[in-house]
DNA sequence: AAATAACTTGACCAATTGGACAGCTTTTGC
DNA sequence: GCAAAAGCTGTCCAATTGGTCAAGTTATTT
């Protein structure tokens, strides 16, 4: 049941052709998985998407819970990369700001990626547990404090740190996890948010949130 | 592939007996749809959580697709009776703090339902798109005005009420859908948010949400 | 060009899938 | 108490599941 999750198992050690191959196959299961979690992905459709006959995915990733792993890992990878961390001796309002706008744009540019992770966690997370053990909760305390220094300076009100993370994450993930609702909500054509909601959704929430946390004075 | 959504197909004509399993049943189903999605849950592991033969499964609800729609029938109509809606007419302030506490109860009593809702949204909603067709557009623009009127009335900041509303959502259902996360990162036993956690994630999204939109003056 | 490694894939397997059905027992209506 | 309706379930089925394997082909190395 547990799930290994090496960041580049032994790539790039080997030719050319299993890197382009893997990468098709990473993306094929990406869709499926999205659609179906990981006990209703079938690795036929995979293979169809990529492709590529039904052995060839065996090849590369030698059963479905590697190929899972594979896919998860590639996801958390891309997003430490992609998203910044808070400094604690920036600007609060100006630090915020920048991680809505980055979790926006992750939100818009990789809406797989964060449904994949959506549907694993809401699952109960059965194969991220060793992600979230350990490491994650100290991890997880260090961005809380980020928080607890500006309250402490006085510079933003005394809000929950860990619930005001969890409204950060919650509030830009949705406009992923949920499009299909929001599009259909605002009578968007074809399921698919257009750029100018991205921007709207961003404002509003850089808004709602900031001057919510006293860090804007008048409308703005 | 359509589903047909009926809120009380035609129970209660029937006896006792159907009444009673077809409950147990649902609720087997519940947890199945909520841990492995449509697809992956599997009718013989649903009739082993319920005590019943798999067959059974198949006589009182003909089919997967039928079970299924069943369940989310059923989820729907909760949500329907236990969450009022806004009143135009009253204080913005008060409303918005009753809907987000309705919301917080919701979430902590149905956790199951939120995720399967959450799941089938994720994957697009196959199962759904008549839900989300049609008169979703115009409910949903009635709720929208709410905000609108008390914006023109000056009560509010002019926040863009639709996606005020997926704030009010995502912040809420998150503490269901990732509880396994968030429990994580605040380190508690078991998976499991305490009832402390539900009251301190509640004024937090009250403090930051109503005084982003201007309706909270001082902190408090 | 020979040899070795990497890659490809059709055929096959046991297990599980959703579902059909016939024959059985229990409950209900009169 | 009898007949009809409702409920129950073991057995079977075709299709699909993840996975194996051996026999091939292509690339790479020397």
């Amino acid at each position: 049941m547990l799930i290994q999750l090496e960041s580049h198992p032994n790539h790039g050690a080997t030719g050319r052709i299993r890197r382009e191959n893997e990468c098709r196959i990473i993306t094929a299961a990406e869709a499926e998985f999205a659609r179906h979690g990981y006990k209703g992905a079938s690795i036929q459709k995979i293979a169809e998407r990529a492709g590529l006959p039904k052995a060839n995915i065996h090849y590369y990733f030698r059963s479905k819970l590697k190929l899972y792993a594979a896919v998860l890992a590639h996801i958390l990878d891309m997003w430490d990369g992609l998203l910044g961390e808070l400094d604690p001796a920036g600007d609060p309002a100006a630090e915020m700001e920048a991680y809505i706008r980055a979790k926006m744009r992750l939100t818009r540019q990789y809406p797989l990626a964060s449904r994949i992770f959506g549907i694993e966690i809401m699952s109960g997370a059965p194969y991220l547990q060793e992600y979230f053990q350990d490491g994650y909760q100290d991890w997880f305390r260090e961005r809380t404090a980020v928080f607890a220094t500006w309250i402490a300076r006085g510079e933003m009100d005394p809000v929950d740190p860990a619930h005001l993370i969890f409204l950060l994450w919650s509030s830009t993930q949705h406009y992923a996890d949920f499009s299909c609702q929001i599009s259909s909500a605002l009578g968007r054509q074809g399921n698919e948010l257009e750029q100018a909601d991205y921007e709207q959704a961003t404002e509003t929430l850089l808004h709602v949130i900031l001057k919510g946390c006293g860090l804007r004075k008048a409308l703005d």
